[in-house]
DNA sequence: TCGTCATATCGTAATATTACGATATGATGT
DNA sequence: ACATCATATCGTAATATTACGATATGACGA
């Protein structure tokens, strides 16, 4: 057994910002739509827009997505494959 | 895009439970030596005993990890074989 | 240039997590 | 029965996260 666990702070970032169910949901519908805007997430899940955008902004944070800009229009998308990878090992492992 | 995203509750407890260096070096620990009790863990990360306890209890809660109760010592285990799986991908990720 | 729309950031109250000493529980040896 | 060891739980201060209104920024069309 490792004597040094501060070396997985990294992983435990990146696990973090996947850990809540919103921001699991935005990662799931990026993973199914490859591009959605802010704006159809916020009409989507119904919540405030602050408070999807300060979602986002966490998971852009930790590298799980990226922002386009198209004009006044922001399209997000999953960062790479390994994300999408990641979040189906999650959500299809039966543990949950 | 899935518009609920509550039902994405369970999966987030889940992965919560794993988003911190230390229980995820627990969690790499159990899986690569099988059983190890909480004397050994202790004594191995160096930190306080009711440190870990409480570690270790957010990792049962989840259904992550399971005591066996050798008389008066505690033996931890992974509770399946996909929590090991899904370790290996977060671990060996490339992300982190 | 204005007003408006899309998005991001700020401020903050409520809530949750973390770390850890103190204390409780329960098995073991004497 | 008692002292001791291994583990779990409690209490709590420090810190972090969550949710969201208010405000800022920046693109677009009139």
């Amino acid at each position: 057994m490792d004597s040094h666990y501060k070396k997985y702070e990294p992983a435990a970032e990146i696990i973090k910002a996947m850990a809540h169910p919103m921001r699991l949901c935005i990662l799931k519908g990026l993973r199914d739509e490859k591009n959605i805007s802010v704006t159809e997430m916020t009409a989507c899940l119904n919540v405030p827009q602050s408070t999807l955008s300060q979602q986002l902004s966490i998971l852009r944070r930790a590298g799980l997505i990226i922002a386009e800009h198209r004009g006044k229009y922001a399209d997000y998308k999953l960062a790479n494959e390994k994300v999408a990878q990641l979040l189906d090992k999650i959500l299809n492992e039966g543990l949950c």
